[in-house]
DNA sequence: AGCCAGGCCAAGC
DNA sequence: GCTTGGCATGGC
């Protein structure tokens, strides 16, 4: 087995499914991770999650909502997600680019064609919100990657280190899936910025522990 | 009280 | 192509 594989199941031995991503009942679930992901760039999620109970509170989490509201109002109800102004740009141009698409339609390349959403904001909207198998990379992979020896710079291209990632796991939606959502786990409790390499799990399979 | 968080875009090499 | 500055809130 393959080092990007070995590490794969030891987080998940360790962490257990993760099961992203977290979507409420009664929402979309295509609407509900495309806003999530925007609202999640470069923020923690614990902000995001404010934002989207102001947009559930207004009942604004809908395709007809967020077509129709005012752009001052959402901003309002996003704003504890940060970068509340250009955010809310995004949103609204996201919903009125994608809401009369057929989903045969939403490729990775018209979603990149929408400002707003780059490379993993687009991944992150095909693998969790349209099950297409696209993997997600973002700044945790290529730390992680990089302590262990994997890649050599944490400036890899997106675009390279993903398909060494989809090259070395099966193509597996559930692994998909599961392995960014692990990922991030390990880089909350482990491998931080300031790394705590004091019980991490895949210890042994690191470079720089 | 500074550092960090599940990026993206525009402008400038 | 790659680098840099701007964007903003809330938790630790």
């Amino acid at each position: 087995m393959n080092k990007i594989y070995r590490i794969y199941r030891e987080l998940l031995d360790s962490f257990g499914y993760q099961n992203w991503w977290p979507v409420h009942r009664d929402t979309d679930r295509f609407l509900e991770v495309s806003v999530g992901a925007i609202l999640t760039q470069n923020t923690n999620w614990s902000n995001v999650e404010k934002a989207i109970e102001n947009l559930l509170k207004e009942n604004a989490l809908s395709w007809e909502t967020l077509l129709n509201i005012d752009i001052q109002e959402l901003k309002q109800l996003i704003k504890p997600a940060g970068f509340y102004n250009q955010k809310a740009v995004y949103i609204k141009n996201f919903v009125k680019n994608t809401y009369k698409k057929p989903k045969r339609a939403l490729t990775r390349e018209f979603l990149l064609s929408i400002k707003g959403i780059g490379e993993e904001t687009a991944d992150s909207i095909l693998l969790y919100g349209l099950d297409r198998l696209h993997f997600v990379v973002d700044a945790y992979t290529r730390r992680i990657f990089h302590r262990a020896g994997i890649i050599d710079s944490e400036k890899t291209s997106y675009r390279k280190l993903q398909n060494l990632i989809e090259e070395s796991i099966p193509r597996d939606l559930t692994v998909y899936k599961e392995y960014h959502a692990l990922i991030v786990e390990l880089a909350k409790r482990h491998c931080r910025k300031k790394p705590v390499c004091d019980g991490c799990p895949i210890r042994n399979l690191c470079n720089a522990a």
